[in-house]
DNA sequence: ACTACGTCCTGCTTGC
DNA sequence: TGCAAGCAGGACGTAG
């Protein structure tokens, strides 16, 4: 799922469904989900069992579940990936990858079609696991610092896209998003970092913010059944994308038709008349 | 060091 | 109808 707010939704559904429960039993049923656990998955399961989950956190679109051992329960959803709450009765879905078993009515169980996603267990890690360490804050963390992240943005020379998309700049952020926020501020997605005033950086970042922020009140943004909450619940954001996926759709600024292009490989959606590229 | 590209997966949609 | 190419909300390793 995604971007942060849909990750935000999940972390949500996990504080008010598995936080204070302990690990009863655990199942990998493929093991490429927990190939970031890199001590095997045997030991991914040993360290699991018998273990109590005592919060739900979220940086960027990393999850973790701090446990009672002084671990963490790692979880990245990838391109597909879903943490579901469900009852223990409901028979194994087709891309069930990780089964949780609680001392609940429900299972905690790690759904992932492409498996670009996965789950780990991070030593030490019921604080801030060091893979979270390593990435950006979000622009809705507390502690972001806008104006660190417009000096960071300055020096590159790389296009604004990428260092939106670009964790280690600014997390959470994810295609969806930085092509609304970018059409939000006006701007064009190549226009390289170091070429583009202060103010108008400063724009992007709080379109992103605000535009994650309304999505996050919507449930976040579903296309299909593949983004959902830990009940498997649809959010309803996509009727409010204003660029995202609306090729050939009049703009709602000025009514240009808006535009998808190719860059770094992925699609990406602007107005070709409120977003120049100089 | 920074930047850009290919690759990892599966399944659905599109076009010949 | 059948089949192959194209596409998908992410991030990593590698090469330049």
């Amino acid at each position: 799922m995604p971007e942060l707010p849909e990750v935000e939704v999940v972390r949500r559904g996990l504080d008010a469904h598995v936080v204070g429960h302990t690990i009863t039993r655990v199942e990998v049923l493929h093991p490429r989900p927990v190939r970031r656990h890199l001590s095997g998955v045997g030991d991914f399961a040993d360290r699991l069992t018998g273990v109590k989950i005592t919060a739900a956190r979220r940086r960027g679109k990393y999850l973790w579940l701090p446990l009672d051992t002084g671990d963490a329960l790692v979880a990245h959803l990838g391109m597909s990936g879903q943490l579901l709450v469900q009852q223990a009765d409901i028979p194994a879905q087709r891309h069930l990858r990780v089964l949780l078993e609680l001392d609940a009515p429900n299972d905690l169980r790690f759904v992932d079609q492409r498996m670009f996603g996965g789950v780990w267990v991070s030593d030490g890690g019921a604080e801030l696991p060091t893979e979270v360490a390593a990435i950006a804050l979000d622009p809705l963390d507390p502690a972001f610092d806008e104006d660190a992240v417009v000096a960071r943005i300055h020096k590159s020379s790389s296009g604004i896209k990428r260092l939106l998309l670009n964790q280690n700049v600014v997390s959470g952020i994810g295609n969806i998003y930085a092509d609304e926020a970018l059409w939000s501020a006006q701007v064009h997605g190549e226009r390289p970092g170091n070429r583009i005033k202060s103010a108008d950086v400063r724009r992007v970042l709080t379109a992103a913010r605000d535009v994650m922020i309304a999505a996050l009140a919507q449930g976040g943004t579903s296309f299909d059944a593949l983004y959902v909450n830990v009940e498997g619940d649809s959010g309803y954001f996509e009727r409010s994308l204003e660029a995202y996926g609306r090729e050939g759709e009049p703009c709602s600024r000025c009514g240009s038709a808006l535009v998808r292009a190719q860059f770094m490989n992925r699609s990406s959606y602007f107005c070709p008349v409120c977003q120049r590229r100089r």
